[in-house]
Formats: C-alpha cells, sequence, structure tokens
DNA sequence: AACCACCTCAACCGCTCATTG
DNA sequence: CCAATGAGCGGTTGAGGTGGT
C-alpha cells in the first residue's frame, strides 16, 4: 500500500555482512529475543534496515542451521514437499527445521530442479507414447492434481503424502543424527506468520551458544576458541534426543500452511 | 598464468498478509 | 471498517568462487 519501502533511507547499509555486524546483532537478539525487527537497527545502532536484519537471523545466524550438503533423504523431502506444496519455501523449510526456506529454495533452484528437468525429460522420452494420466511425482503438475481430484481424494493423498515425508525425514534423521544440530528454540519454522521464537531462559544459552557457533563457522579465523565450547556440544546430544519428537510433532500437526 | 564461462548462495526487492489504532 | 504499518515470503540478482581452456 503505497509504503516506500525501508530500505530507501539514506545511510541504510547493503551487501554483506562482516562479523562485527553479526556480533552486534546476534547479542542483540540474545537480550531481547528475535521479533521487532523494526527497532533492532535502532537499538544496536546497525546501519542496516530491518529486514536485513531479520534476514540475516532467519537466513544466517538463527541457532541450529545445518549449511550446506543436503542429504539424500533432505533432497527427497524436497522434492516430495515441492511436488505436495509447490514453491512454498517456507512451509517447505518448516518440514526441515535445520534448513531455512533460502537454503532450500537455492538447492532447488541450483540442483533440484535440473536434476528433476533431466528426469523428467528422461522419463517421457521412455513413456512418450503412454498417456500421462497418473500425475505420480510429478512437481509441475501440482495444479493439475488440485483441478482434476475431488477435495476428499486430494485430502487423503496429501495424508499419505505426508506421512511418507515424515517417513523420508525420520529415515534421514537416524541417518545423519550425527552431523544434525536442531533448533533449540520451540519454533522449528524460520518463517511462517505466527512465529514465536522466544527463547526461554533455559534455552537462552544454548542459543547463544549457537549462534556464536555459527558465527565461528563463518569466521573460522575470527573466532576459533568459542567454536569447541562444551555448552554447545552438550546442546548438540540434547538435541538430538529430542529431534525425533519435535519433527514428530511438526509433521503431524504441519504448520498453518495445511493447505 | 591468464582468461573466460559457469555455478553458488547471500542478500535485496517488491509484493502480500497480518496487525493495530 | 479502513488505512497505515510491520513482518514475512518468494523471485531475482550479482559478487565471489571454481573449473576448464
Amino acid at each position: 500500500m503505497g509504503r516506500p519501502p525501508c530500505c530507501d533511507k539514506i545511510g541504510v547499509k547493503k551487501g554483506p555482512w562482516t562479523p562485527e555486524e553479526d556480533i552486534t546483532l546476534v547479542s542483540y537478539i540474545q537480550q531481547n529475543g528475535p521479533g521487532n525487527w523494526r527497532s533492532v537497527p535502532t537499538n544496536t545502532g546497525l546501519l542496516r534496515c530491518s529486514k536485513s536484519c531479520r534476514l540475516r537471523w532467519t537466513n544466517y545466524l538463527r541457532p541450529g542451521i545445518k549449511r550446506g550438503n543436503f542429504t539424500e533423504q533432505e533432497e527427497q523431502m524436497i522434492i516430495h514437499l515441492q511436488a505436495l506444496l509447490g514453491n512454498r519455501w517456507a512451509a517447505i523449510a518448516s518440514y526441515l527445521p535445520q534448513r531455512t526456506d533460502n537454503d532450500i529454495k537455492n538447492y532447488w533452484n541450483t540442483h533440484l530442479k535440473k536434476k528433476l528437468d533431466k528426469l523428467h525429460e528422461d522419463s517421457d522420452q521412455e513413456t512418450h507414447h503412454h498417456h500421462h494420466g497418473t500425475s505420480k511425482g510429478c512437481q509441475s503438475s501440482s495444479s493439475s492434481y488440485e483441478t482434476t481430484m475431488y477435495k476428499g481424494q486430494w485430502e487423503r493423498r496429501l495424508q499419505t503424502d505426508i506421512h511418507m515425508a515424515k517417513q523420508a525425514l525420520c529415515d534421514a534423521l537416524s541417518l545423519d543424527n550425527k552431523t544434525i544440530n536442531l533448533p533449540v528454540s520451540s519454533s522449528a519454522t524460520t518463517s511462517g506468520k505466527s512465529e514465536s521464537v522466544v527463547p526461554s531462559s533455559n534455552q537462552s544459552t544454548a542459543t547463544y551458544a549457537s549462534s556464536a557457533e555459527n558465527i565461528a563457522r563463518l569466521l573460522p579465523d575470527w573466532m576459533k576458541c568459542s567454536k569447541k565450547s562444551p555448552q554447545t556440544n552438550s546442546e548438540s546430544i540434547e538435541t538430538k534426543q529430542t529431534q525425533s519428537s519435535v519433527i514428530n510433532q511438526q509433521l503431524t500437526s504441519p504448520p498453518s500452511e495445511g493447505v
């Protein structure tokens, strides 16, 4: 509604974040919790717009983020969920708590899309003379999905798909226990309009450790020491123990996106 | 070693949705 | 109920990295 972009302000910095800015942002969020992004630049003195701060936090500094090296299971999950939900990356990301919507989106655009295109080309050639009645696992057919199926059928199908996605994720978790580092904060969704990521007092130390770890990971030369903090280790152990139940909850009662 | 083409991903932009007064 | 504002989402961009010639 005709609101000027917040980033049009003079003196607002753009481009890559510096380590100092990261630290400032993380320590502010440790004290105040995420949210009320509008006030973050003012209160921290960061020359960034609120959007930029939020994005930096959710996509990069937020605790529990796993970067790169998508597993086969994660890949399958993404493909499956994309077919199911379309390009609703935030919704998809809510099923992969360690991944950000941006990360998933990037991975889809750079890897999976090409991969699937190639697969479809191959299968098209093979099944060229067959009719394409069943929309089996076809990512581009989600719209025909909806238009050609009765609602009840579609919902039943969705339930089945969610169940399969759940299975796939559970498999992935059991295979990747060693590397997985789930967010400690209650909200697994990076986005989702119902975001309420205020850490409890018990969580805040773990949250801090994870954030520091994130920064340290980015800046190996800069913060090598804090990376080895024992807090981080115990946090990841705890996290591993609870991750399955967290995922189960999320999949059993999918986020508001539920179709 | 230098150049070029391609790839990746962090960050930005513009839009919509939600909330508030 | 409506307008203003804040927050979140998805598409897109471009700087930096990497591999090939």
